[in-house]
DNA sequence: GTACAAGTTCAAGTTAGCTTGAAGTCAAGT
DNA sequence: ACTTGACTTCAAGCTAACTTGAACTTGTAC
């Protein structure tokens, strides 16, 4: 039972990509030591700040997000309890907003077919200040989907 | 009251930027006629056209099977009502789709709250079937939720 | 001592859906 | 004639989140 796991045994356990985990740890969202040879070696906790991030993904923070709230936590300390349940309302909160949207634009949807308009200026389906409002390059994330920057 | 529309017109009765219109008409999506000067002018129906790929991109269909359906309609044939009402069910299915799977996302969230465990390998929310299931490089689009392919 | 797996860094590639810039053409107004 | 604005093509850039490849070093097993 070592105590410090290499980045194989990480990956293995945490189902991550190790090229995944180093580029985690080049933004800083987990830290290493290194043994003498170079190689990073991660203390078990890391495990649950890499399930952190995981699970901050799929509720979908960007990793910066998911950056700036592992920063609130005690350096290098792997969540708890506590800073779950701290955090657990932010984050039904953002799903509930998605599911919301979602349920808006069938409900709009189901308008327009009924009404057969499919009409860009009159029908809220197309939603032009949305769309308006993303500018630069880059996929459309979300098309339009997106609360808050 | 012009027959064909300039791609400035266009983009200003649909919202949609000219260089969007441009790109959308590299991939086939919607078709011109050329003027001398070789200027793109448009007939009135490329409007619904239009229409139709900004729905179906806030449905969440990638332009590729966007162009798929718009293939399956008469050759150069603005969708009509019937085309509309064909198309429902399956938007609307894809939608209702996306949100089970969002309330699917927000039960294991708070059961995981719930019960702190916060551990890749039992966690529902962990997911590492879905995360094992994308491959390649490429940002990952909504992160495992993708239905098929 | 010699394989071979696993680790390292760094640069470049991948995806989607556009935008931006460069360099030039065309049309209308003064 | 000259400017202004709208249009053209084509190549390159942008974003996020990684992956892939090259070139090299380390650690373990036989």
């Amino acid at each position: 039972m070592a105590e410090l796991l290499t980045i194989g045994e990480v990956s293995q356990r945490s189902g991550v990509a190790a090229s995944a985990l180093r580029f985690y740890d080049d933004r800083g969202l987990i830290s290493s030591e290194r043994a003498g040879s170079g190689h990073r070696r991660y203390p078990r906790s890391v495990l649950r700040r890499i399930a952190f991030v995981v699970f901050a993904q799929r509720v979908g923070l960007t990793l910066d997000e998911i950056a700036a709230e592992l920063d609130r936590l005690p350096p290098h300390r792997a969540p708890g309890r506590r800073d779950w349940q701290r955090l657990s309302s932010t984050w039904t909160g953002r799903i509930d907003e998605k599911i919301a949207e979602l349920q808006r634009l069938r409900g709009s949807l189901t308008e327009c077919i009924g009404c057969g308009c499919l009409s860009l200026e009159r029908c809220a389906l197309s939603n032009p200040e949305d769309r308006a409002a993303r500018l630069g390059p880059g996929p459309r994330w979300w098309l339009g989907d997106r609360p808050t920057g």
